[in-house]
DNA sequence: CACCGGGGGTTTTACGTATAACGGTCTGTG
DNA sequence: CACAGACCGTTATACGTAAAACCCCCGGTG
């Protein structure tokens, strides 16, 4: 005997959950039975009948099938890890969204790993949840702290970076967006553009600072300045005022996200300038603090919530051992408010 | 014999996990003994040359515990339910950060639903997680989905509400918060004001719509108006600018939240007026959004991861049998930019 | 009439872990 | 010297599911 059960004196009122077993009993049919008529594993095997008598047994008796015991036998658990760098973020929040709403529709878990603590990369990052997952979605961030999951011969799906050895990637179109930026503002008569750049160091923004510079490549407009700002709305004041204080004659200033956008808008008012007449202002992303500010930021809208989607699609892919598809999303400009054609001092090649 | 493996002709490289059965063999122990030492549970019943050999070979094997046979084996699955309206609002991102640390800190893993399919309710709403949960924490939102969770008998922590029968409550001090924005408004001399407040069927917003109500009655100062807004910053825009046409003589916008709080400053500028100097504008919350806007909004700072480590705590008290610390949790008051005392047009008590 | 095939199930086993129950081997003691 | 405990383990079992292997009965066929 010896049940396992921890159980003293049936201490908990919690009603005891069905197992197959005991839809078995209430049907009048064996185990496997029931396993094959509530998977649709049944055609030609059982009757029809059967198959009805089992499945009104297991919803009378409220029957769910224990997922632990089926993660066990399968050994799969039908749970992917989100790796991002922290969801307060918006757009991360928007990726987690989609790719949410496709595991959802999968019937696949979620866990996700907001990571702090990855940029200080624990013994063990993940701690147990490790031991339970099918695959791993990850942003770019610290490739050392994936080396430990890859170990494990998980599925990796990087989102929009590639360090290489992935089984997938999903990227964004992130030059066509900065293309688009600098056509923008040259379009508007801009020569001296300056750079706030996001002081993370990750794939994304090094692929921006990339763009950037080649976009410039073509044009009649020069890169007069870059400063790396924290990822906030301060650290993008404190950057420009660096800007504008090394390179007053910059006239349009790209910032990597609408975040860094938004204290470089400030920064310009504080040194008694304004946004868009004197200094025209860009962002990145397309965060809803884009409009919540005034100008309304110009900024590139990035599909945030499908290449979450599109991410969790791949890893699926790779699970059922299918081609995940692994195209680059685009990207597109949202010109608002606070970019408008240089001010009129220097249209007459004036110093301000 | 009849391995119970899927494979066909071994087709997956991946490095078969090894078990506490290997790891035993590997030091010449039996599986029991290596679940005894790997769980500190040997004091007294294992050597300790033994425990060290052990130890040793578990991570020479690069050993982790199954964590689907360990559900099984003990009933419980040491994860937890958070759901929540929606991650892009900072406020419940943070939330989240909180109780993922806790979380993180005791081993537990974490399940997040966002809950856009709540609302809805589905005939389950939560897929066929439910099956795999020790406990749910739940910030105020459609009940009758919560029942379903109830129904299994989970335990449930409800976070800033309280809809009652939950096991614990984890509140925040709103009534105090709403004062104290009355109490500033008032103490600059407003004495009409009037509310904006979230078209969203959830216990605080409710809460602070009764709080605002209670704080005013003690002083001189009169609610003039009410209107319900979309929770979005457009939302506050339109229900803003709604306001000031039925009541063009409130002086002060009592917003439910920080981003109706921007609309409402954008809806102010549209009508030719200025924050604060025409009219002076509250938020909620604290999010980041509130110092990206200028002027700066004067807000109520709301401990959030705080809210969310507590619930977590309070769950995993619950879970182990001990009370759960259920505090208030005290909010503050943060003036800036976007109150002033009422405009010179009413110090002399003319219309605008 | 012996035999086959297949429809409609059942029996059995394995997944990896935790733990109750059991069992040897010493050492010291009455 | 027999025997009680410590001490240090081992053996056996159960958790709930999936699925391979088996089994029985019945109608048709050579």
């Amino acid at each position: 005997m010896a049940s396992g059960r921890h159980q003293g004196p049936d201490d908990d009122a919690g009603p005891v959950r069905p197992t197959s077993r005991d839809v078995a009993r209430s049907a009048g049919v064996s185990q496997a039975t029931v396993s094959l008529v509530l998977r649709d594993k049944w055609h030609g095997r059982v009757s029809t009948g059967t198959a009805e008598v089992v499945r009104t047994a297991a919803r009378e008796l409220g029957y769910r099938p224990n997922l632990a015991a089926r993660s066990l036998r399968l050994g799969r658990t039908r749970t992917a890890l989100l790796v991002v760098p922290a969801l307060t973020n918006e757009f991360f929040a928007r990726v987690h969204t989609g790719a949410a709403r496709v595991a959802a529709e999968h019937d696949f878990g979620m866990v996700l790993y907001p990571s702090p603590e990855i940029a200080a990369p624990a013994p063990d990052p993940f701690g147990s949840a490790r031991a339970a997952l099918d695959g791993v979605i990850a942003s770019s961030m610290a490739v050392e702290a994936l080396a430990t999951l890859r170990a494990d011969g998980l599925p990796l799906v990087m989102l929009d970076s590639d360090p290489g050895g992935s089984e997938a990637t999903v990227n964004l179109d992130i030059a066509d967006g900065m293309r688009r930026v600098v056509e923008h503002l040259v379009g508007l008569g801009h020569r001296r553009l300056a750079h706030v750049t996001a002081a993370v160091d990750s794939w994304t923004f090094h692929a921006r600072a990339r763009a950037l510079a080649d976009a410039l490549a073509d044009t009649p407009a020069a890169l007069v300045r870059t400063e790396r700002a924290e990822l906030t709305v301060t650290g993008g004041l404190e950057a420009t005022t660096r800007v504008l204080s090394a390179a007053p004659d910059a006239t349009a200033l790209v910032c990597d996200d609408d975040m860094l956008a938004a204290g470089a808008c400030k920064a310009v008012r504080r040194l008694g300038l304004r946004v868009p007449d004197d200094v025209s202002v860009t962002g990145f992303d397309d965060l809803s603090l884009a409009t919540a500010v005034e100008p309304e930021l110009t900024t590139v809208r990035l599909p945030a919530e499908e290449i979450g989607a599109n991410g969790m699609r791949a890893l699926l892919a790779v699970l059922e051992e299918r081609a995940p598809d692994t195209g680059v999303l685009p990207v597109s400009l949202v010109a608002r408010g606070s970019t408008a054609p240089p001010g009129p001092a220097w249209r007459h090649g004036g110093a301000r």
